[in-house]
DNA sequence: AAGCGAATTTTTGTATGCAATAATGTGTGT
DNA sequence: ACACACATTATTGCATACAAAAATTCGCTT
């Protein structure tokens, strides 16, 4: 590929990002905004693993000099979204052991979460939680829009309630990569329905402050979501 | 202050990373010289909470440009390790509530790595696990090095039986910080013995390939290392 | 003195330039 | 056609330059 003056058309990273020239950042930090637009790029898997990250041209296609694009670069790599090359970074490509680590990993936080929920959260927060999971139970034609955010809520409220704001945000950071939007795609109604099941329990063992209830209902819940991953396979 | 042309002598963050003049780098990457020098002057407690990091009194004592200092601020602000002000970065400050929080994901992810090192390790893997431990008994004027070095080591061969490289890379990243090394050193005797008998205790669940008991002795063992911290109060 | 505001200095944020190195292409001999 | 040396290009890594923003100093007024 020639490089010709202006606007690169190629399938590349860089296009995939360009900037919607309209809200041209009038907030001072164009590292951010750059840092924000590639990894929200990468988790929502616009931008397709092993892609190589080509300063030059995502510095023509954000409209910054290459100096932010690699302060940004930086900070992805250590958040682990890119990986580093011989020569530059590539989004980072996950593989198949790689994506049950990071949900043993999850396991592990996310149930701890929960037990600290049992024991610390208020009456109150334990009935919003609740709350969250009727909401769920209640709408009858769920769109997969509503299936994703009402889980989100969920689980966030969870990790609100377990007071530990390091917790919450390194579960953030796990949920964060674009296994698991395909993950959730690809989850059939049968999935659905088990986690339903296993919101049920968690929510049954936060209401009765069982904190080792809690916690052993939110491993299987999180090793629940990886099984619906080794069944669909490769994704 | 005023900067008087070449050397800075103030106590300034700059000062206390100054490279030693030789080994000057020849191995290309600078960024990563400087990441390295600044993490290990930060966690070693050189560069003390608080400190501002300017860049231009750094790229002095690095002796480089300002670019590869910038890159390495990106990344350990990523990291945790520093933390953004209004104007730059200065070393990350954690109170007393953040250690607490710190110390309980410490104790869902190692304590989720003794379960996983119960089910997954050789038997060859948890013989070397207690002959570390056996190391430390026998040991009669075991030094603050030698306490230090052989618990990183125990604690290290269990991540690694527990075949999980994520999660390994997640404790060792905990383990990056200054009020780690702060407490290990504030340890009283009998602080150090109940730390004997809980990994006396961890080593019989992993030999007895009991899930439940290493986790559980595991997660009481961090939470221990927290109750000395609180005992010493403040740092 | 204390408070306030403008001038000055620091320090950062972004852009650009240049040399080094990896990647790629091209030709030649076998 | 294949392998290999060599030339060319693409891309990075680091340094420098410059403008904007914040912090500081200084002088003025009260």
């Amino acid at each position: 590929m020639k490089a010709h003056g202006t606007t690169a058309t190629t399938a590349t990273a860089a296009a995939t990002v360009a900037a919607p020239d309209t809200e041209q950042a009038p907030s001072g930090r164009a590292t951010n905004e750059v840092y924000e637009r590639l990894r929200s790029a990468i988790v929502n898997g616009e931008l397709r693993p092993n892609m190589p990250l080509i300063e030059a041209d995502l510095s023509r296609a954000l409209a910054v000099s290459r100096t932010p694009i690699r302060e940004s670069l930086q900070r992805l790599s250590a958040e682990g979204v890119i990986a580093p090359r011989k020569r530059g970074f590539a989004v980072r490509e996950f593989s198949a052991e790689e994506i049950q680590e990071t949900y043993e990993v999850r396991a592990a936080l996310e149930s701890y979460g929960a037990r600290l929920a049992a024991e610390r959260a208020s009456d109150a927060e334990i009935a919003a939680i609740a709350a969250i999971q009727t909401e769920r139970e209640a709408e009858e034609q769920p769109t997969h829009q509503f299936r994703v955010e009402t889980n989100r809520r969920f689980h966030a409220a969870i990790m609100a309630a377990a007071r530990n704001k390091r917790l919450a945000d390194c579960v953030f950071q796990f949920g964060q990569s674009y296994f698991n939007q395909r993950i959730a795609r690809l989850m059939s109604e049968q999935d659905y329905q088990r986690n339903q099941a296993d919101h049920r329990r968690i929510v049954a063992a936060l209401k009765a402050r069982d904190a080792g209830a809690a916690e052993a209902a939110m491993r299987t819940h999180i090793m629940h979501t990886f099984l619906t991953f080794q069944r669909v396979g490769s994704l």
